[in-house]
This record gives C-alpha cells, sequence and structure tokens, in this order.
DNA sequence: AACCAGGAGAGAG
DNA sequence: CTCTCTCATGGT
C-alpha cells in the first residue's frame, strides 16, 4: 500500500461515510436534476460557506428556477438576486448563465456525459468561471467521470503529510490518479474525505 | 469587529 | 509561470 492508499484508509477510519453536503454530493445513483443542482453548487460554492450555498439555491427552487433549463432563461439581474447570499453574485450569476447556455447547447446533461472526457474537460476549463478545480468538482461529482478534484484542503494534507509540496494542480492531481485505483466513486469519496477531515482540524 | 469560506479572472512583472 | 488585486454575503 502506498502513501495515498495509506491517507485514504486513514480518512475512511476517522471519518467513516461523509454527511452533510456530501451526502447529495456522494449519492448514488443521482437523478438527472440532483446532478444539476450538483452543477449549479459547483459555482455558487466558490470561495462561500455551505450555508449559504443552501440559502441561495432555497430561493432557487423556491423560485422553480433550479434547473439549467429555467436558469438559462432568466435574466442577470434576477438570477443575481436570487443567488445573492452565496456571494460574489454578479460574477456568478454570469457565470452559471453561460455554463447552463453550455450545457443546453450540448444537449444536455445526458449528452454531456458521452461526450470524450478530454474534450469535455477542455470546453469546460475554457468557459469563463470555471477554472481546474470547479471543472474537475463537475467532472466528478455530477458526470460521474474518474477526476480526481484537487483543492487548497488537498495540496495541505499532502504538505502536512510530507507526501509532496507539489503546488501545481495537474501534478497533484496526477499524484492522486497515479497512485489509487482508477474509480470516480473511489475519488468522490477520497476528496470529500479530505475536506471533512481538514475542516475538523480547525 | 475582524476574519473567513471547495476560486477564478485580469493585469503586472 | 508566479504574485496581487478584486469580487460580496453571512456566521463567528
Amino acid at each position: 500500500m502506498n502513501k495515498i492508499q495509506e491517507l485514504y484508509a486513514d480518512l475512511k477510519k476517522k471519518h467513516g461515510h461523509p454527511q452533510g453536503q456530501w451526502l447529495l454530493w456522494c449519492k448514488r445513483p443521482k437523478t438527472l436534476r440532483e446532478k444539476e443542482w450538483v452543477i449549479i453548487e459547483s459555482i455558487l460554492t466558490q470561495i462561500t460557506n455551505w450555508r449559504n450555498v443552501q440559502l441561495a439555491m432555497d430561493n432557487l427552487k423556491r423560485a422553480r428556477s433550479d434547473s439549467l433549463q429555467k436558469i438559462a432563461k432568466l435574466n442577470k439581474a434576477k438570477l443575481s438576486q436570487l443567488i445573492k447570499p452565496a456571494g460574489f453574485y454578479k460574477q456568478k450569476s454570469d457565470y452559471l448563465l453561460r455554463l447552463a447556455k453550455f450545457v443546453l447547447q450540448k444537449g444536455g446533461v445526458k449528452k454531456l456525459e458521452k461526450m470524450p472526457l478530454d474534450k469535455l474537460r477542455e470546453e469546460l476549463l475554457f468557459l469563463k468561471g470555471i477554472g481546474r478545480e470547479t471543472a474537475d468538482s463537475i467532472l466528478l461529482y455530477a458526470l460521474e467521470k474518474p477526476i480526481f478534484t484537487v483543492d487548497e484542503y488537498t495540496r495541505r494534507l499532502l504538505e502536512r503529510e510530507k507526501i509532496t509540496n507539489e503546488t501545481d494542480y495537474e501534478k497533484l492531481r496526477e499524484i492522486f490518479e497515479a497512485n489509487i485505483r482508477c474509480d470516480w466513486r473511489l475519488y468522490q469519496d477520497f476528496h470529500a474525505l479530505i475536506v471533512i477531515h481538514s475542516k475538523s482540524q480547525l
């Protein structure tokens, strides 16, 4: 067993199955509707605590605008107002509109899932407001693709555990993907445990 | 009452 | 490629 595998075993032993927000993100199988929620939340959750994301999601659900189809039809001002609690609402409304339109233009979530993975990741990264972490969150948690999501918690944990001091995103992702079984269920569980564990260490 | 939360874009050096 | 600034709300 290598260090990455030992890390997983250790986190699994300490925290068991991911709870809270992760009940949806790690749920399987997910309905199409739930996958769209994860996509929406992946934008809303940028530099924002989960409570505020929930307030924004509640607004969207109350307004019956909690689908990519509905969001794509909203104007920027209306969407901004609905997601305001999540912060950075002017940019996030713009990002969400672009993402919703992109997915619809591709023919919906099911069609997205059938695209070649490399091409899909590339196109997501080309969208404004979607960087590597957000793109990979969407690929891993919504579209169930075997792409490990790296974030600051992940980087700091590897540093703390003296596994590596690497800072380059792609290289960090490669460290995980090269050392554990290629399985999106495992990736989801592992990454969620990293975040849960990191927060518990505060 | 300052400080922070699963980031990303834009500009500068 | 690596800094630095900006964007904003709500809970401690």
